[in-house]
DNA sequence: TGCCAGGTGAAAG
DNA sequence: CTTTCACATGGC
């Protein structure tokens, strides 16, 4: 077994590895059509994503699309009851729905929030209020899921709080919003492909630096 | 057929 | 502080 890389080290490799991934992905061909704001369609798509599969999450942008507008002006506009069916398909519509409707409040109001604001929402937590700072934003923060948390103890031996990976990554890497954003994107993808709840070692591109691919260390 | 997917919040132990 | 549950839909 080699030495752990270092996070650049393996970002490294996982980019080698699966190419960019250049989340967030946006259709901007939409937004200049509309006139829309391309912010909307990442904040939209960061609540509409949690504890969901992306392709429903496309599903139901599709819908805002053909059915109304994919935009935060929209969802302000649109009755709380409408709104939800045109979700519907990516699960836990009606908490969604309210979450987007507060949050399309607050940014009606606050041209560019911070953590602090969009954490008080009910139905932000960490990981959404990241999201929406690092690709709407474009704020240097990392976001931290449960495949970082995966990844760091597979591949560390790290058992952290996601307080404490987020420390850890932001410490340990150039403060670098391209590099945050593609690399939050290469743990995703990595923990698809090979990272799995009960992991695919064979094959693994990073078995050879892996604690957990190499039992006798 | 049950488990899980680009989480969060509330409540209990 | 940690575990557990509801929130909901649909693919495998």
């Amino acid at each position: 077994m080699k030495l752990n890389p270092s996070l650049m080290g393996l970002y490294q490799l996982l980019l080698d590895t699966y190419g960019p991934q250049n989340w967030w992905p946006v259709d901007h061909l939409y937004h200049r059509e509309h006139k829309t704001d391309p912010k909307d369609e990442i904040i939209i798509g960061a609540v509409l994503t949690q504890n969901t599969l992306w392709s429903r999450v496309e599903i139901a942008l599709d819908r805002l699309k053909r059915m109304g507008e994919l935009s935060l002006n929209f969802v302000r506009k649109c009755p709380s009851e409408i709104l939800e069916e045109i979700v519907k398909p990516v699960g836990f519509y009606r908490q969604k729905v309210r979450t987007l409707k507060a949050l399309a409040e607050l940014l009606e109001k606050v041209r560019e929030p911070n953590y602090e604001d969009l954490i008080k929402l009910k139905g932000i937590g960490p990981e959404t209020a990241c999201v929406i700072l690092l690709y709407a934003f474009h704020q240097p923060t990392f976001v931290i899921d449960k495949y970082t948390l995966r990844i760091l103890q597979r591949l560390y031996g790290l058992k952290l709080t996601p307080k404490k990976a987020k420390k850890f990554m932001e410490e340990h890497l150039p403060k670098d919003v391209g590099i945050y954003k593609e690399y939050h994107a290469l743990l995703d993808q990595h923990a698809k492909k090979f990272c799995k709840s009960t992991p695919l070692c064979g094959g693994c591109p990073a078995a050879t630096y892996c604690l957990s691919a190499n039992p006798s260390f």
